[in-house]
DNA sequence: GCCACGGTTTATGTATGCAACGTTGCATTA
DNA sequence: TAATGCAACGTTGCATACATAAACCGTGGC
């Protein structure tokens, strides 16, 4: 029952999401300290749930919780997101090899339609749209494979890597060069070459590697002040 | 101060750990229900640690929470055991990769020692110990590729599939075999063949996906018949 | 005999109080 | 002046109490 905000309850899954989102966003920045207490005060709820937020969050790698000390952000560490990318490269060769085997052509061809360059249906500028699109499309390819396992550690490599990801798509000529590289390894798959598409989809994973590689943190400090809203 | 008990206090932590293990030997069987007050108060403590463990583990992928109605331990599910296996020999193939470019002949003159066949040093019959062993072995291999959160993936891996793989080393045959591989497997990466070792490691890993695959689904017909319901 | 409805039960979800532990700052001493 | 000890504070960790919602069971009506 608040009484100046009606937007109902705030439950412990909406904790988590908000405190997820705010994470990514460097609204919370990394290496920086926050209390239970403290998020409980502006969530206007009780720590209980905001308790079992951070611990998701620890679990989901977000933040670091200290015993007895409290929680840190966690820093964004350049050699891990290099890693991240390394380990990513071997999955998604590996769900193109399924995709490649499996998946029908309907379904590639629907791909195609959705990233083809010449098209601008469905496009966005809104960063955030554009990650959703850019990582569905890699997750669409997985669970082209069959394996939802793979998909499922697909989906955790993004979570780790979203913080970079958005920062990707802030020109155009990244974006731009993204709907080409889609468009033509789906093109590959529709050929069953899967020595094409692999190496295509590598070069375009190395090209993320490589900038985020170049970040470094006063760049990110300077990508948050672009983000006030 | 629990009179009849002087193991002390038991963590949130601790009892992570032990529902873990429960689980992994089936001591909670799949698809029973377990509620808080239940498991609080075996374990001598009031509800809140177990939520939050209990929390942890549902991140785990060892059981589902679902909401207002409790807490149900995972089923093992044969499909998705396979694809784990064919997610963990792509990455083992990574991982291989890795360690035979950059693993120095020393550490893998170590590994190779370590795993003798001729030699009985180290041997265990002990199928916890056993377990503990051959995942070392694979963990320390991605380690020698210098991939830490490649290890990270694999070690989660290997939490899923523990619940199988204890039942792996039951027969000498097994364990003869899976000492012979794991020699066989260092011996290519000491003459850096990365294609030998890479075949190999994955005949190694598919023999225990067959077995596994097998042995899970009789076992799981015997556990079946004795469920009262 | 079967279906619908409502009270009761039970388990989760949340709030709050208390204790333990780490940290920090200051005072005291060599 | 620097180092050490102590005390006060703040934060987490756990326990307990209360709120809520789903499920179950029994009853009554059709």
């Amino acid at each position: 029952m608040t009484t100046r905000n009606e937007k109902s309850r705030v439950s412990s899954q909406d904790i988590y999401n908000q405190l997820k989102d705010m994470i990514l966003s460097f609204e919370l920045y990394p290496g920086s300290r926050v209390t239970e207490t403290e998020l409980a005060a502006r969530f206007q709820v009780s720590r209980t749930p905001v308790r079992e937020a951070l611990q998701r969050l620890e679990m989901d790698g977000c933040l670091v919780i200290r015993p007895k000390q409290g929680c840190f952000i966690r820093d964004v560490d350049i050699i891990e997101l290099t890693q991240y990318y390394d380990v990513r490269i071997a999955l998604e060769m590996h769900s193109l090899r399924g995709a490649c085997l499996q998946m029908p052509d309907k379904e590639l061809e629907q791909l195609a339609a959705q990233w083809d360059p010449d098209s601008q249906k469905g496009r966005s500028d809104v960063v955030d749209t554009m990650v959703d699109l850019e990582e569905s499309f890699h997750i669409t390819l997985a669970a082209g494979s069959g394996n939802d396992v793979l998909v499922k550690y697909l989906e955790d490599i993004n979570n780790r890597i979203r913080i970079i990801r958005r920062l990707d798509f802030t020109e155009k000529a990244r974006l731009d060069r993204t709907y080409r590289d889609h468009f033509e390894i789906v093109q590959y798959l529709l050929q069953r070459d899967l020595e094409g598409a692999q190496l295509k989809m590598r070069q375009h994973i190395l090209k993320s590697a490589e900038f985020a590689k170049n970040l470094t943190l006063t760049q990110l400090a300077q990508k948050r002040r672009l983000r006030p809203a």
